[in-house]
DNA sequence: CGCCGCGAGTTGTACTCTGCAACCAGTACC
DNA sequence: GGTACTGGTTGCAGAGTACAACTCGCGGCG
């Protein structure tokens, strides 16, 4: 395979699964959207954050992220904590209620994608997983594709 | 790297991408959605197909698809063909305007991308395609998340 | 101190994408 | 012919999103 092929590939593949899985999440969780999930998932891995860092790091507008996370908080799955230093800042942190759904819907996401994965070696699913942060880790601006 | 966290990983990375491509692409190229261009890509590859196959190939309603082809066909991107043998299903096909329009929007797509994975060994570039094309490949229903 | 620029977040508005349900048209099988 | 099925369209409603305009708090500079 010739290297701009390649590049081809992954971006074609890349958008497949990106359709699928939008289109495939709410049948799976009707509690809980895709972007409910994911920004409730970058709070548990970052033990809470800024509203402003979820927009930066999904590359959405921070008043998409405002309501999103107004229709959480109202969810009662997280929670918005002043920031003593800095008023004009909210961290977010995941509730109980949050944490415990995450858990729920993780698991069985885990379900569905393992068995996708499941013939996969160890060191296949390591790779993979490996290139995808480095892909993701890219620092510039999120022009993905 | 436990199995199970690399699975874990691979879904949340897929997802960050997947929110990013989404986000990016009306920047990068206002003429053709995310959609619109992977449609006409999966044209391109298959040289034709019929309305259900898209739907199929990315878990779209059928409805979606249908709306989403009179758009490219009334920008002139898609040519509908009466199928002879059925006159239920009509074919898909690119336009020559569809075919250049695709063209470039794929270089310059190519461009971004690239730019992204320029630092990485044509071995690694293959085997991460590969990764993913295994992983879209998976013939159950499409519930990849 | 008071003004100005900046950063975080909210709200108003409009648009796209999407699914579901109801429907029409053509096909296949009895 | 009638019934069931398939491909596709349309009406409707809801989620997600961006952009612009706004408020509020912070920090620098005269």
């Amino acid at each position: 395979m010739e290297a701009a092929t390649a590049v081809e590939t992954i971006q074609r593949e890349m958008t497949v699964f990106a359709r699928r899985a939008r289109a495939s999440a709410g049948r799976l969780h009707p509690e809980l959207s895709l972007v409910s999930y994911t920004l409730l998932g970058h709070l548990e891995e970052r033990d809470g954050c800024r509203a402003t860092d979820l927009a930066a790091h999904y590359a959405l507008d921070k008043s998409t992220v405002s309501r999103q996370v107004t229709a959480l908080e109202r969810a009662g799955l997280v929670e918005r904590r002043q920031d003593p230093e800095d008023h004009r800042v909210q961290v977010l942190h995941l509730t109980a209620a949050g944490r415990r759904i995450l858990g729920q819907v993780t698991v069985s996401r885990r379900a569905a994608v393992g068995e996708r994965l499941a013939e996969w070696s160890r060191e296949d699913l390591e790779r993979f997983a490996g290139y995808l942060m480095r892909y993701n880790a890219w620092p510039g601006p999120a022009e993905d594709a």
